[in-house]
RNA sequence: GGCGGAGUAGCUCAGUUGGUUAGAGCAGCGGAAUCAUAAUCCGCGUGUCGGGGGUUCAAGUCCCUCCUCCGCUACCA
C-alpha cells in the first residue's frame, strides 16, 4: 500500500487565519489528504499551531492573559475552524507541545556535534520600558532618508530603503511607545547554512519536477549576493523553546528560547509523536525515520509562497545537518495569494473573510469549492463577492444539486423512492460511461498532479455530464410511450449519485456524504464507471435528499459585501 | 534598488518543448425541453494575447526594451 504524508504550513496563533491563508495551505492539503485515503493510501495528515515569537507574546498581553493560556486558547479555537472546515487532520498539535520541545532541542544538539551551530556576539536594542529585546519590526522612528515618522527599524514602508535600527532618528518601541531604548550586546547562536550551501543546491536541483514558484524562491536564496547566509535560530524571549544542546544545559545561552522559525517546522516531525502520544496511532518514525520504515513514504507539503524558503532550506538544513535519516520533503506545493475584492487580505488589518466569519454565513462546502476551483496556483487570484456567488450557485446548486435533486424526484414520482426494474442499457448510456471513464482519467491525473484547478473544472464537467445524458435521454418523455426504457434510463441516471459522491467528496465532503446516504450507500472511490454504475440494483431502497445547495440569493450577497467591505475590529 | 511572479474575450482563468482559423467556465444573445432548487440542454466569441522592436518559413509561446500590478528582500511569522 502507498504511504503518504501530509503537511500544511502550521498557522500562527495569534488570530483567526483568513481565506487566503486557508487556501493557501490547509483547504489544497485537505484535499490531497481526503483523495490519497480514497485511493487507498495510508496518510498520515498532520498540522499544528505555530505558537512561538514575539507576536504571540503581543497578542496574549493585548488579551490581558498569560501566553501559555492564551495559545491553550486559541488553539482551541483554530481546532474547532479546522473541523468547521472539515479538515481532516490526523492530528492538530501545537509547536509548544513537549514533544516539540524535546525534539528541537535534540536537532540543536545534533548540529552542534557536526560543527554547524555557531555562536555570534551581536548588538541589539532593548527596551527598558517594555523589559525585552525589540525585532527590528518592532523599532519605529523617523527615516532619515525621506523623513518619513513612522519608518519601521528593518525598512522605511514610505521610501523602501533598508535600515538599521539605529539609523532612525527619535527611535521608540512599536509596542510601548517608549524612547527608554538602548543597545545592548547579546550572543546567539546561529545555523551554518552557508557550509550547507552545496549540498542543499544538490537536492534543489535535483527536484525538476517541483513548480516553478518553489524552485525559483529556492535558487535566488542559494544565489543571491554572496549566496546563503547563516541564520539566527536563537532570541532573547520568554515564550518559546529553552535552548538546550540534547538533553544539556547550553553554557551561555541561558534563559534564552530557539526562534519560531527553528521550532516551527520541526513541529511537523513532533506533531507525529503527539499523535501516539495521543493515542491516535503507534508508530512514528515509521513515518519519519527512513531507518525506520519511512524509505517508501511520499511526503508532500503545502504552503503560502512566503514560506517557502523555510521549507527549502532552512527546515533542510535542519534535517540534513544532523546527520540522521530523517524523511526529507519530496514534493513542495506552493501557492500564491488570494486577494480580497481588489486589495489583499490582510490580517493585521482585520481586512477580507476571516474563517470564523466564512462559517457562520455558509456551510463549509461552499467555500471549499469555490476557493480550491479558485486556487491561486500559477498566479495570484481574486475573490469577489460576485464571482463566488455565480460559481457557487452555477457548480453547487444547478449543476450538481440539481442534478440529484431532478433525477431522485422524478423517480419518486413515476416508480417510487426505489430504484426501478425493467429496461436495457442502450447506446446513450454506454456513450456516457465512456465519456466518465476518459474524464475519471483526467480527473485522477490532475489530482494526482495536485493541479488543483483543473482537477475541479473536470469534476464539474463530471457533473454537467450528467445533466447532458438526462437531457439527451428525456425519461419524462420515454415513460409515455416506453415505461421500461423510462426505468432503465431512471435506473442508470440514480447511479449517478454514488459515483458523483465518492468522486467529489474530497472537495465537498458534507454533501457527498449527504448523497451517499440518501442513496442508502457507502462513499468509495469507482474501480471503474461501467462498474460504479451498477452500484444501486432494481428495487434497491432510497430517499430523496434535502436540497444539497440552497442557491445565494442577490440580497444575501449585497449584505455580505457590505458587511464585509470594511475591517474587522 | 535587487530577485521572483503576473499582465490573454465584460468577469475568473487555461494555453505543454514556437506550428493549422487563440481556448474553458461564468455573464450576454438565440433556441429546445418542462423531470428538477425558474434549475437543465443546444447554438453563438475578429479578443491590438500590456506597448514597441527583433529572431524565424512560423511567436501568446524565444530575445531586447518600456509600462503597470503583486510578492519577497533574510530580526514579523
Amino acid at each position: 500500500m502507498a504511504r503518504t504524508l501530509i503537511t500544511s504550513a502550521i498557522p500562527y496563533i495569534n488570530g483567526i487565519k483568513h481565506l487566503g491563508n486557508l487556501v493557501g495551505s490547509q483547504l489544497p492539503a485537505d484535499l490531497y489528504a481526503r483523495y490519497r485515503r480514497a485511493r487507498g493510501d495510508e496518510v498520515l495528515f498532520l498540522c499544528a499551531t505555530d505558537e512561538h515569537g514575539t507576536p504571540a507574546e503581543l497578542a496574549a498581553a493585548k488579551a490581558g492573559k498569560p501566553v501559555d493560556e492564551y495559545c491553550s486558547e486559541m488553539w482551541g479555537v483554530q481546532a474547532g475552524l479546522a473541523e468547521g472546515f472539515r479538515l481532516s487532520f490526523d492530528h492538530f498539535g501545537r509547536s509548544s507541545s513537549p514533544q516539540n520541545h524535546k525534539l528541537t532541542q535534540h536537532f540543536a544538539g545534533k548540529l552542534a556535534e557536526a560543527g554547524l551551530i555557531r555562536e555570534v556576539t551581536e548588538k541589539q536594542v532593548y527596551s527598558n520600558a517594555d523589559g525585552r529585546f525589540l525585532p527590528d519590526r518592532y523599532i519605529e522612528g523617523t527615516c532619515p532618508n525621506c523623513g518619513y515618522d513612522k519608518a519601521r527599524g528593518d525598512q522605511c514602508e514610505n521610501c523602501t530603503k533598508q535600515l538599521d535600527p539605529t539609523d532612525l532618528i527619535e527611535p521608540r518601541s512599536a509596542i510601548s511607545g517608549s524612547t527608554d531604548l538602548e543597545v545592548r550586546e547579546t550572543k546567539h547562536l546561529y545555523l551554518r547554512q552557508s557550509a550547507m550551501r552545496a549540498q542543499l543546491e544538490e537536492w534543489i536541483d535535483s527536484k525538476t519536477d517541483w513548480p516553478v514558484l518553489t524552485t525559483s524562491i529556492a535558487k535566488k536564496w542559494l544565489n543571491d549576493g554572496d549566496g546563503l547566509q547563516d541564520r539566527g535560530i536563537t532570541r532573547d524571549l520568554d515564550w518559546g523553546i529553552p535552548v538546550k544542546k540534547g538533553e544539556d544545559d547550553w553554557p551561555g545561552m541561558e534563559g534564552k528560547v530557539f526562534y519560531v522559525w527553528f521550532d516551527a517546522p520541526i513541529e511537523y516531525i513532533a506533531c507525529a509523536a503527539e499523535w501516539v502520544d495521543a493515542g491516535k496511532g503507534t508508530d512514528w518514525e515509521r513515518w519519519w525515520r527512513t531507518d525506520k520504515g519511512a524509505d517508501d513514504v511520499r511526503y508532500v507539503q503545502f504552503m503560502g509562497k512566503d514560506n517557502v524558503p523555510f521549507h527549502t532550506l532552512s527546515f533542510p538544513a535542519t534535517i540534513l545537518g544532523s546527520g540522521e535519516p530523517w524523511k526529507l520533503v519530496d514534493y513542495i506545493k506552493s501557492f500564491n495569494y488570494l486577494n480580497y475584492d481588489g486589495g489583499q487580505f490582510s490580517t493585521s488589518q482585520g481586512r477580507g473573510v476571516f474563517m470564523d466569519q466564512a462559517l457562520e454565513i455558509l456551510p463549509a462546502d461552499y467555500w471549499r469549492w469555490w476557493l480550491l476551483s479558485h486556487a491561486p496556483e500559477t498566479s495570484d487570484s481574486e475573490f469577489t463577492w460576485e464571482n463566488f456567488q455565480a460559481g457557487v450557485n452555477k457548480d453547487l446548486a444547478d449543476v450538481l444539486g440539481n442534478f440529484v435533486s431532478r433525477i431522485t424526484k422524478f423517480c419518486r414520482s413515476k416508480f417510487g423512492e426505489v430504484v426501478p426494474e425493467g429496461g436495457e442499457m442502450g447506446d446513450k448510456e454506454q456513450a456516457l460511461i465512456a465519456e466518465l471513464e476518459t474524464r475519471l482519467a483526467a480527473y485522477q491525473h490532475h489530482m494526482d498532479a495536485i493541479e488543483i484547478r483543473k482537477a475541479s473544472a473536470e469534476l464539474r464537467a463530471i457533473w454537467a455530464a450528467g445533466n447532458e445524458y438526462l437531457q439527451s435521454a428525456a425519461p419524462w418523455t420515454a415513460f409515455k410511450e416506453d415505461p421500461d426504457r423510462a426505468a432503465a434510463i431512471t435506473r442508470f441516471a440514480l447511479n449517478l449519485i454514488p459515483l458523483y459522491a465518492g468522486l467529489s467528496a474530497p472537495f465537498i465532503p458534507d454533501a457527498a456524504a449527504a448523497m451517499a446516504k440518501a442513496m442508502g450507500t457507502e462513499l468509495s472511490w469507482p474501480e471503474n464507471v461501467a462498474q460504479a454504475v451498477g452500484t444501486l440494483p432494481a428495487g434497491h431502497v432510497f430517499t430523496v435528499p434535502d436540497v444539497l445547495f440552497a442557491k445565494i440569493s442577490d440580497e444575501a450577497r449585497e449584505d455580505w459585501q457590505a458587511r464585509f467591505s470594511g475591517i474587522r475590529t
